[in-house]
DNA sequence: CGGGATTTCTATAGATCAATAGAAGATAGA
DNA sequence: TCTATCTTCTATTGATCTATAGAAATCCCG
C-alpha cells in the first residue's frame, strides 16, 4: 500500500467494479475458511484463475482486502437493529426482532460474517476500532430493550444486562460457525434463541 | 518432525519437564493472542527470551505445539460432563451443573481453552478429529440431559434438542472471547446461562 | 481495423519463517 | 576437578509469501 493507489476512478468502471466483486468474494470465501493468515494471496486467486500478482490491480495489500469483508461482514448490522429497537412494540417483542434480524444476514452472507466475526481482530487498528464501535451500538440496542423490559416489569429485575447481552449474542455469533447442516434453517434457529431469552428472562416464571 | 525424535525419556526429567511446561504455557499465550499462523516460532521464544532454534529441542514442528495445547484446552471437559449426567439428579439440576462445569476451565486455563476453541481447526486431520470426537461427545451429555428432561416433563417437548444443545454451548464457549473485564465473574456468568436455559427451556411457562 | 486504455501476465525482489546442523556452554555426578 | 550428558546457541537452508516492475495481451471505441 505505498505508490500503487488502486485507480479508484477505475473502480465506477463496471467491469473492473465486477471483477473486484469477484475478489473480494473469493477473499471472503478462503478468509472464511482458512482464516486471515492462513490463506496466502495465491489461494484467493486460485479460486478466480487468477495470477497472484493480478490482485494487486484491484487491492493494495492483503490487509486493504480484509477490511473490505469485514466491513461488508458488519454491515447493516447497526442500521437494523437501531431501527428496530425505534419500534413501538413491546421489549420482548423487539428483542425478537433483534434476534432474527442479528441472524438474518448469517444465511444471506456466511462468509462475509464469518470473517468479520472470527477475523476482524486482525485488522489495523484504525478499522478494528471503527468496526468495535459498531458492534457496541448493536450491543446498545440489545441492552436498551432488556432495559426497557425490566423498566415495564416484563423481565425479571435480577439480570445483568450487560452480561445478558453478551450471553443472546453469543447464541446468535455461535451460528455462524456451526457445520453447514445445522445452520440451514435460520428461521428456525432464530425462532429458538428468541424462545429460550424470552422465556428465560421474562419474569413472574417461579424462582 | 522427521529424525530429531524429541528426547522421551528426557521428559521423566524434572528440568526439562519444566521447560518444556513453559514453553507450552508461552505458546498457549501467544496463539491464544495472536492466532495460530499469526504466531511465530520467534514470538513463542521471545516470551521465554529463548532463541527461536532452542525451541526444537523440546517440540518437533509448531503443529506439535498447537497439539498439546488444544489436547490441554480440551482436557477434562468431557470427563466431567460424564460424571456430572451419571448423577441422580432432575434434569435441570443436572443442566446447571453441566453449565458451571463447562465454564470453569474458562476461568482456570483461559489461553488453552481459547486456542482449543479458536484454533483447533488448523490442527492436523489425526488431532482435529481426536478432539471432534470429545466435543461430541460432550455435546451428548448435553443432549442426554435435555432428553432426559422432556420425557419426564419438566422440559418442554417442542425444542430442538440439538439445536439448543448447541445455542447453550454458543453461550458457554461465547465467554473464553469476551475482554478480561467482563470474563472475570465466571461463577456468575455460569449462574446467568443455566438460569437462562432452565427458565428458557423448562415447560408450563405459558405459550 | 487501428490505437489508446485497461487488464492480466511473467519475473523477481525482499522479507519472513519453520526447521536443521553442529558448535558452545551449562550442569551434575564421580 | 574431570567428564559425560543435557541444554542452548550461532548460523544457515530452503520454502513461502507479499508486493512491485514492467512486458504482453485484451478490450473498446472510432
Amino acid at each position: 500500500m505505498t505508490k500503487h493507489t488502486p485507480p479508484l476512478r477505475l473502480l465506477r468502471n463496471s467491469r473492473a467494479l465486477r471483477r473486484a466483486e469477484e475478489i473480494v468474494d473469493a477473499a471472503a470465501q478462503v478468509f472464511a475458511e482458512r482464516g486471515y493468515h492462513g490463506t496466502s494471496t495465491q489461494a484467493i486467486a486460485d479460486v478466480l484463475g487468477l495470477r497472484q500478482a493480478s490482485l494487486y490491480y484491484y487491492f493494495p495489500s492483503k490487509e486493504a482486502a480484509l477490511e473490505i469483508v469485514c466491513e461488508r461482514g458488519v454491515d447493516g448490522f447497526l442500521e437494523r437493529a437501531e431501527a428496530i429497537v425505534a419500534r413501538k412494540e413491546s421489549a420482548l417483542q423487539r428483542l425478537t426482532h433483534l434476534v432474527a434480524s442479528h441472524l438474518e444476514p448469517i444465511g444471506s452472507k456466511p462468509d462475509y460474517v464469518r470473517v468479520f466475526i472470527n477475523e476482524r481482530r486482525y485488522l489495523p487498528n484504525a478499522a478494528r476500532k471503527r468496526i468495535a464501535r459498531k458492534i457496541r451500538g448493536v450491543e446498545r440496542c440489545f441492552a436498551d430493550v432488556l432495559a426497557a423490559g425490566v423498566a415495564d416489569g416484563t423481565l425479571r429485575p435480577d439480570i445483568d444486562i450487560r452480561r445478558t447481552v453478551l450471553l443472546i449474542l453469543g447464541m446468535c455469533n455461535a451460528v455462524i460457525n456451526w457445520p453447514a447442516a445445522d445452520r440451514d434453517a435460520i428461521d428456525e434457529t432464530a425462532r429458538e434463541i428468541a424462545l429460550l431469552a424470552t422465556r428465560g428472562l421474562r419474569s413472574g416464571s417461579g424462582a
